[in-house]
DNA sequence: AACACTCTCAACCGCAACTGA
DNA sequence: CTCAGTTGCGGTTGAGAGTGT
């Protein structure tokens, strides 16, 4: 594709996996566990450079693998924590048991990015009523939306209205309210702690902001008046910022993370799983109801 | 039927963090 | 402390498939 390869890669295979690559690779994991990735294809007799053989592993041959749609719950749950934490792909599949982050990444960035910025831009700029060229382009997205999924995993189980009934069943965060943490810089490494496996079994402390975080929130900080930042801060009474310059205090900001009450959060997220876990019992409003509770919670 | 356009997602990339000598 | 090798992350790409005309 496009770039010249990283390393040296003469001789290797690359592009789709094949079953039988698949089945070696798999076989030599079952065998000798994960790891040494730069090694194993030497080992494993694979013909794909490490990088390649982890990826391949992590993403699709892992047994926990949940195959399926993702649900309105977990479509949800990314757009929330998308809202509280950024493109933060690997914390947010942390807390989707199955899900990888590169299965997240290309949900948001298929499924969702455009519903919320679409639901932002109509909100900043609202539209008049009728637009043919819209009504077009949107007409076509909907119909598009009609397409069955690709692979036989992925086949939905629902029928077109359902699908619709899932968008309209589908809080958006409220953009306005979440700050988005702006990580800067393209490419960042978070802990080996705090990066969590799809095994579902980090905590919600994870998911708050690490120092790392907020030093680049402080730095890309914006006054943000007459609302709250991410972290509930009401900028207007927030005793951080410096009125003077007009910007807010990166050591503050630090120690309000570390005076944040992560317990009170872990509670909140788990009467929030629980309210997702009463969906079935839960419908249209008053499921709408409940989420709110939780949107407003989370801005205490 | 044929072509053009759009969407999806597996795979790739570069980079930064981690690790151990 | 330094440095080289390894690992993991987020951004990007493009082949393949679906849809519209």
């Amino acid at each position: 594709m496009g770039r010249a390869p990283c390393c040296a890669k003469v001789g290797l295979h690359r592009g789709p996996w094949t079953p039988k690559e698949d089945a070696v690779l798999t076989k030599y994991i079952q065998a000798h566990g994960e790891g040494q990735w730069k090694s194993l294809p030497k080992k494993a007799g694979l013909l794909r450079c490490g990088k390649s053989c982890r990826l391949r592993w992590m993403n699709y041959l892992r047994p926990d693998i949940k195959r399926g749609n993702i649900t309105a719950e977990e479509d949800d749950l990314i757009i929330r924590m998308h809202a509280l934490i950024g493109n933060r792909w690997s914390l947010i599949a942390g807390r989707l048991p199955g899900r990888t982050d590169n299965e997240i990444k290309n949900y948001w960035n298929t499924h969702l990015s455009k519903g919320v910025k679409a639901q932002q831009s109509k909100s900043d700029h609202p539209q008049p009523l009728s637009n043919n060229t819209d009504d077009k382009a949107k007409n076509k997205i909907m119909k598009k939306k009609k397409k069955p999924a690709k692979k036989e995993s992925k086949n939905k189980s629902n029928s077109v209205d359902e699908e619709a009934e899932k968008k309209t069943i589908t809080y958006l965060p409220k953009p306005i309210r979440v700050r988005a943490l702006h990580i800067s810089g393209g490419n960042k490494k978070y802990s080996k702690n705090s990066s969590s496996s799809a095994s579902g079994s980090s905590s919600l402390q994870e998911l708050l902001p690490q120092k790392q975080d907020m030093d680049n929130y402080a730095m890309s900080y914006e006054p943000w008046v007459g609302e709250h930042d991410l972290l509930g801060f009401s900028v207007e009474e927030d005793q951080n910022i410096d009125r003077v310059n007009g910007s807010i205090s990166e050591e503050n900001i630090i120690n309000n993370i570390d005076d944040m009450e992560c317990e009170s959060l872990e509670r909140l997220y788990e009467e929030y799983l629980q309210l997702l876990k009463d969906d079935n019992n839960v419908s249209g409003e008053n499921q709408g109801q409940l989420l709110e509770s939780f949107d407003q919670s989370l801005f205490l």
